[in-house]
DNA sequence: TTGTATGCGTTATCAG
DNA sequence: CTGATAACGCATACAA
C-alpha cells in the first residue's frame, strides 16, 4: 500500500534517492542508505513491480508452450526450466495448449501485448503450421526435432532411433514393428527415418504393414499393439516411439499371452520415470530433459537481453539404455 | 511499438475514445468504433498490458505453489487449473518449490510486489510451517488435507484410507502393512488415521512394525518394500499412501519372488495414469484432480475479485477403484 | 457520445 | 551525492 513516496517522506530524502538506494546502493551515501532502509522497514514498503515492469517495458516472464504438461517428459523439462528462470529472476507462465491453435495464439498474444518477454516452444511445429510465431518475438524451439527454424535445442531423433533399431537387429530381429506417433508429427517423421536407416543398413526391406499409428498416449499404444497380435506373421520386436505407448502396448501383449521379451521384445523412447519400474523394465532412449530445459531457458534469456548467441542450434546427446524388455530373437 | 495515441491520431478521435472502444465498446458510437478499428488494423496496434495492469493495479496472474510438478497427480491438477485460468483471462505462474522454503518465499514475495494476484497452494503446509502465507493475500489451499486454515479444496483422506483398508480387511487380510509418506506430512497423518480407524473397527491391533516410511517417490517405495520382504511374519497386504510408492514396491516384491496379488495384495492412492497400466493394475483411490484444480481456481478468482464465497471449504468425493493388485488372503 | 486532463509508481535525465 | 521533474501507456473523472 505504501509507495516509494512514503518512504522518501519518512526518510527525509527524495524519491530518486530511495529508488537509487534500491537499485544501485553504491551510488548512495551510507547515511541516506540507512535512513531509507529504516523507513522501508517502518512502513513495510514493498516495491510495486507492476510499475517497475511497466517503466522498463519488460515483464520478466516467459511463457512455455507445451502440448501437455501431464506428459512426464514435459513436466521434467519444465521443472528444470522453471528452476533456471527463478534463478535469473524470471517467472514462467504455463501455456498448456492441449493441441489447439486457438490457445496457442492466446499465448503468443500475451507476449505481443508485453505480458511476457519470450516463448519457449515445446510443441513440435510442423512447417505447414499456420500460426507460426512472429519472427520479431524472442523464441527458442525445444521440441527436440529437426525442421525447426530459429534458435533451437534438440536431440538427434533420427540417429537415436537408428541406434535403437540397430540394437534390435543385432539381437537377430528382422521383423520389427513400429508404434509411431501421428503421421505428420515431426518426431514421428524423424524417428521413422532412423528406423528406415537401420533397416537399410542391415538390408532388411521396409514393410508398411509393420507400422502402427498411435498418438503418444498409453491408450493409443494399447490399441496399436492389437495390430501386431493379430498378424499371421507377427513381428518379434516392436520399436515404440515413446515410453508411454510402449507401456500401453505391453499391457495388450501380456493380455494376449505374448511374453516380453521372450516372445516379443519392445522398446521405448524418452526414459520417463516409469520406464524403469514397469514389468519388464523398458529398454529405451534417454533424453536429457533437464539439461534441455536449462539450456533452452539460458538461450531464450540471452536473446531477450540482447546478448549474442554463441550458437543458434544445440544438439544434445541421448543415452541408450538397455533394460529387460529386449532379448535375442527366439530360434523357432 | 505503436501506442494508443497513434491509434487516436489516425482515427481522428481522442485517446479516451480509443480506450473506451476497447474496454466498453457499447459506450462508443458505431462510427467512432469503426474508425478506431480501422486505425488499429492500420498501425497494427497491440495494447500494452503492462500499462493496463499497472493502471488497474492487477497482474491478472496467479501463482501455483507445487512441491513437484513432475508428480503426475500435480501435473493433472495444474493442467485443469491452467485451463480454467486461461478461460477467465488469468495467467498461471509456475512455482515449483522443490520443498525449499526459500523458493516458496520468493513466490509469496511475487504477490506482495503485485506480480501476482493470489496463490494456489498445493504444498501441504503443516501447522508448524514457518513461512505461512500472510493473511492479507488471496490464497486457496488445495493440498487435499485437513488442518489447513482459510479457504480450501480438499478430499477426505482419512475416510478414503479407511475405505481402502476396510476393503483389504473384507478380503480376509489381518496383517496389513503400510508404506507411508514422511511422518510429519499431513497426508501421511490423515491417511494413517484412516488406517487405524479401519483396524479399530475390525478389532485388529495396530502394529508399529508394519509401518514403512517412504517419501512418496517410487524409489522410496521400492526401498520400503524390503522391510516387509524380510519380516518373519510378513503382511499379506500393503496399503501404500500413493501410487508411485506402490509401483516401486511392486518392483521389489516381484524381484523377491512374491506374487501379486496371490502372495501379497497391494494398493495405492491417487489413481495416476500408470496405475491402470502397471502389472498387475493397481487397486487405488482416485482423487478428482481436475475437478479440484478447477474449483481451486474458481475459488481463488472469487476471492481476488472480491466476490463473496458461498463456502470456505469444499470437500470433494474420492472414488474407490478395484483392479488386479488385490485378492482374498491365501488360506495357508 | 466525446474530449481534456490527471494520475498510477517507478526510473532516468539533468541540474545543483 | 542529491533533488526536482519528465516520461512510460493507459484508464477515468469531469466537463462539454
Amino acid at each position: 500500500m505504501s509507495s516509494i513516496r512514503d518512504v522518501a517522506r519518512i526518510a527525509g530524502v527524495s524519491v530518486a534517492t530511495v529508488s537509487r538506494a534500491l537499485s544501485m546502493p553504491e551510488k548512495v551515501s551510507a547515511e541516506s542508505l540507512e535512513k531509507v532502509h529504516a523507513a522501508i522497514a517502518q512502513v513495510d514498503y514493498k516495491p510495486n513491480m507492476l510499475a517497475r515492469n511497466f517503466r522498463s517495458a519488460r515483464s520478466y516472464a516467459v511463457v512455455v508452450l507445451v502440448p501437455d504438461i501431464a506428459n512426464p517428459f514435459y513436466s521434467l523439462f519444465i521443472r528444470a526450466l522453471e528452476d533456471r528462470a527463478q534463478q535469473k529472476g524470471y517467472a514462467v507462465l504455463l501455456g498448456d495448449t492441449r493441441g489447439t491453435h486457438e490457445r496457442e495464439l492466446e499465448y503468443i498474444r500475451r507476449v505481443e501485448t508485453r505480458l511476457a518477454d519470450g516463448i519457449i516452444q515445446l510443441r513440435p511445429s510442423s512447417e505447414k503450421s499456420l500460426n507460426n510465431i512472429p519472427a520479431d518475438i524472442p523464441c527458442v524451439n525445444a521440441c527436440g526435432c529437426e525442421y525447426t527454424t530459429g534458435p533451437a535445442i534438440r536431440i538427434d531423433n533420427r540417429a537415436a532411433a537408428k541406434t535403437m533399431v540397430d540394437y534390435l537387429i543385432s539381437l537377430g530381429h528382422k521383423r520389427i514393428g513400429v508404434i509411431s506417433g501421428l503421421k505428420d508429427n515431426p518426431h514421428t517423421v524423424d524417428r521413422l527415418e532412423g528406423y528406415k536407416d537401420a533397416l537399410r543398413s542391415a538390408g532388411i526391406e521396409f514393410d508398411r504393414d509393420l507400422i502402427a499409428e498411435g498418438d503418444f498416449t498409453m491408450w493409443s499404444g494399447l490399441n496399436a499393439a492389437f495390430q501386431f497380435c493379430n498378424m499371421k506373421n507377427r513381428p518379434t520386436a516392436v520399436f515404440s516411439m515413446n515410453d508411454e505407448m510402449a507401456i500401453g502396448a505391453m499391457q495388450t501383449l501380456k493380455a494376449q499371452g505374448i511374453r516380453i521379451p521372450e516372445d516379443m521384445s519392445i522398446t521405448g523412447f524418452d526414459d520417463i520415470a516409469y520406464a524403469k519400474y514397469c514389468d519388464p523394465s523398458l529398454t529405451t532412449i534417454s533424453q536429457p530433459a533437464e539439461e534441455m530445459g536449462k539450456m533452452a531457458m539460458d538461450m531464450l534469456l540471452r536473446i531477450i537481453e540482447g546478448e549474442p548467441l554463441s550458437q543458434t542450434e544445440c544438439v544434445l546427446p541421448t543415452e541408450f539404455i538397455i533394460r529387460k524388455s529386449t532379448a535375442p530373437v527366439k530360434i523357432s
